[in-house]
RNA sequence: CGGGGAGUGGCGCAGCUUGGCAGCGCGCCUGCUUUGGGAGCAGGAGGCCGCGGGUUCAAAUCCCGCCUCCCCGACCA
C-alpha cells in the first residue's frame, strides 16, 4: 500500500519511485541507479528533446567529464557559484596529480576554452552546440531525480556575434524546446519567465526558467536558459573578426534540462495509485491483460498486442496467470500505463475488451472490431485531460497578494502572484532586494518575473512593471 | 554544518531495559488448490546482528572508540 500523497508527500515520492521500479540509491551518498522502466522513460525524454534542439540548427558534441581545476576559475562568478559542491580528482594512476582534475559540474569552462579555438570570424557565428552528459554536484541534500550528486542532463552552449542575437537564442530554446516540450509531452503546463538577480545561474547576464506546481502545491524549476553576455568569451578569450575587421567579444548562451524532469513527471501526474504517465512519454502505453486463464485468451490477448504495435502503439501482453488479477493490475497502476485492457472468457464471448484508463480510472467496454481506434483515440484524450488536471491545480493554488506577508501566507499552499516592485531595488553587494530577503528568510522564493499578461520581460521592464510568482520550491 | 532517528536474512522490523539456541511480516524457491481488483495451504532456502576493542563461563544485548545511512532546515537542474 502506497502512503496517500496528502498525508506525507515526499515519503508518497520516495514510495512511487521505488515501487514503480524508476530509480534507487546507488552505494556512495546521492549517486542513483536509474532502473531499466525510469531510464525507457528518460529516453523518451531525450529523443523529442533532442529533436527539437536541432530544429534550431544545433550540433550535438561531445567533451571530457574532467576539467583541469584553473578552468574554473578563470570566471570569477562562476568559480564562486561551483566550487562548494566540486568534486575533485586529485590521485591518479597511483599518483598525486600535479594538477587536480575537476569533474564537470556544468560544462561552461571547458567548452568555452574550445570555442576560444573555434571562433575566429563573425562567419563562424552563431556556434550552436548541445552535449548530452552527467554531471557531479556534491549536494548536501539529494533526493532521487530532484537533486543528486551525479546527474544526466543536457547542455547547450553557444556563441554570437550580438546581445541581442543571444536573447533572442536563449528564448527561443526556452518557448521552442523547453516550454513546448513540456506541455505537449510531459503535460505540465509551466510558467516561463526570468530569474531575479539573486536566483540567476553564477555567471549569467540573465537567466529564463520554466516553472511548474506540483502536486502539494511546491513550485520545481524544471529548465533554465541563461544569457551569459561576454563574461565567458572575456573569460576564455572568445573573440572574432567583424565586418569591418575589428575584434569582438561573441555574446553567449547556455541552457539545461535534466532528469530532474522524471522527478516533475512523477509529483505533478502521480496520485494515490502511483505514477500516471503522459502517453507520450510512457515506455509501456497500453497493457493487454489476461484476466484468467480459459481458452482462447491468450491468443486473444496476443492479437491485440500485435495489432496494437501495428498502429505504432507501445504496447505489452501481460499473460502472468501465475500472478492474481488484482495484484497485477495495481502494478501496472503504479508504474503509470495510460490503458488497460482487461480480456478474459466473459471478454472473449462478447467480443469486447475492458478499456480502464490510468488518468480517470474510467472503465467501459470496447468492442474489439473498434479496438486500435478506441485506445488510439484515449491515448490522445489522456495526454491532454492530465495537462488540464494540473492546469486547473496550478490555477487553483495560485493567490494574488497585494503585500509579502500574504504571499507568504500563499506560499503554504501554492504560488503567490504579486507586483515585483515589493521585492524591492537590488541593495549593492547583495543583488538581493529588501523584500526578496524577506521572502528568503520565511522559507519561500521568486520563482519568476513576468509581465502582468504573463508574457517574458523585456529589457527596459523596470520591476515595478512586472508580477512576481512566489513559491516554496524544491 | 545545526537538529532528530536508525544500523539485525533481499525489503520492513522485533529482540537490547533484566546477557543464555537469532525471531516476525513481506518477498523468494517447490508443490497443490486458486485467479473478473493486492489469493490460500503445506514444505523450503537465506544471517560477519555496521566495524574495532573491552567486560564475562557466555554479548545482537553491557562498556569504550569509530564508521555509515535516513529524516527535518540553509544550496541547486
Amino acid at each position: 500500500m502506497l502512503t496517500p500523497p496528502e498525508d506525507d508527500f515526499p515519503r508518497w515520492y520516495q514510495e512511487v519511485v521505488a515501487k514503480a521500479e524508476l530509480a534507487e540509491n546507488g552505494p556512495v551518498r546521492g549517486t542513483m541507479v536509474i532502473r531499466p522502466y525510469g531510464y525507457a522513460i528518460w529516453e523518451l525524454v531525450q529523443a523529442d528533446i533532442d529533436r527539437r534542439i536541432k530544429e534550431l540548427g544545433v550540433q550535438n558534441a561531445y567533451f571530457p567529464l574532467l576539467v583541469p581545476e584553473h578552468y574554473l576559475r578563470r570566471e570569477a562568478e562562476h568559480v564562486e557559484g561551483f566550487s562548494p559542491e566540486l568534486a575533485v580528482v586529485t590521485h591518479a594512476g597511483g599518483r598525486e596529480l600535479e594538477e587536480p582534475a575537476v569533474i564537470r559540474p556544468t560544462s561552461e569552462t571547458i567548452i568555452n576554452a574550445s570555442f576560444a579555438r573555434w571562433i575566429h570570424s563573425y562567419r563562424d557565428l552563431p556556434l550552436l552546440v548541445n552535449q548530452w552528459a552527467n554531471v557531479v554536484r556534491w549536494e548536501l541534500r539529494p533526493r532521487l531525480f530532484l537533486r543528486t550528486t551525479e546527474f544526466l542532463w543536457q547542455e547547450g552552449h553557444t556563441a554570437h556575434a550580438s546581445e541581442q542575437a543571444a536573447r533572442s537564442f536563449a528564448l527561443e530554446v526556452l518557448e521552442q524546446v523547453y516550454v513546448s516540450f513540456m506541455r505537449e509531452l510531459l503535460a505540465i503546463p509551466v510558467l516561463a519567465g526570468q530569474k531575479t538577480a539573486g536566483e540567476r545561474f553564477a555567471g549569467a547576464t540573465a537567466t529564463w526558467t520554466c516553472e511548474a506546481m506540483m502536486g502539494d502545491g511546491k513550485a520545481l524549476q524544471m529548465g533554465t536558459s541563461h544569457e551569459l553576455g561576454q563574461n565567458f568569451s572575456r573569460a576564455f578569450g572568445i573573440t572574432y573578426l567583424d565586418q569591418s575587421g575589428s575584434e569582438r567579444y561573441a555574446w553567449q548562451t547556455s541552457w539545461g534540462v535534466s532528469t530532474r524532469l522524471m522527478g516533475a513527471l512523477v509529483m505533478a501526474h502521480g496520485d494515490r495509485s502511483g505514477l500516471r504517465l503522459p502517453p507520450k512519454v510512457a515506455p509501456i502505453q497500453v497493457a493487454v491483460v489476461a484476466v484468467r486463464e480459459a481458452p482462447g485468451v491468450a491468443e486473444a490477448v496476443d492479437s491485440l498486442v500485435r495489432s496494437l504495435k501495428g498502429r505504432g502503439i507501445r504496447a505489452v501482453a501481460d499473460l502472468s496467470l501465475e500472478t492474481s488479477f488484482g495484484r497485477r493490475v495495481v502494478n501496472w497502476e503504479i508504474k503509470g500505463v495510460p490503458v488497460r485492457l482487461d480480456l478474459g472468457p466473459r471478454d472473449i464471448a462478447a467480443g469486447q475488451v475492458i478499456m480502464v484508463r490510468r488518468d480517470t480510472g474510467e472503465k467501459m467496454p470496447v468492442a474489439i472490431t473498434e479496438l486500435p481506434n478506441r485506445v488510439e483515440i484515449a491515448l490522445g484524450q489522456i495526454g491532454d485531460q492530465m495537462r488540464s488536471m494540473a492546469a486547473a491545480r496550478m490555477r487553483d493554488r495560485t493567490e494574488t497578494t497585494s503585500s509579502l506577508d500574504d504571499a507568504i501566507e500563499a506560499a503554504s499552499t501554492g504560488f503567490a502572484s504579486f507586483e515585483a516592485g515589493l521585492l524591492g531595488a537590488d541593495e549593492a553587494g547583495s543583488g538581493t532586494g529588501r523584500g526578496e530577503a524577506k521572502l528568503n528568510a520565511a522559507g519561500v522564493t521568486v520563482r519568476l518575473l513576468q509581465q502582468p499578461d504573463g508574457a517574458l520581460p523585456e529589457p527596459g521592464d523596470k520591476l515595478e512593471d512586472l508580477i512576481a510568482i512566489a513559491a516554496r520550491a524544491y
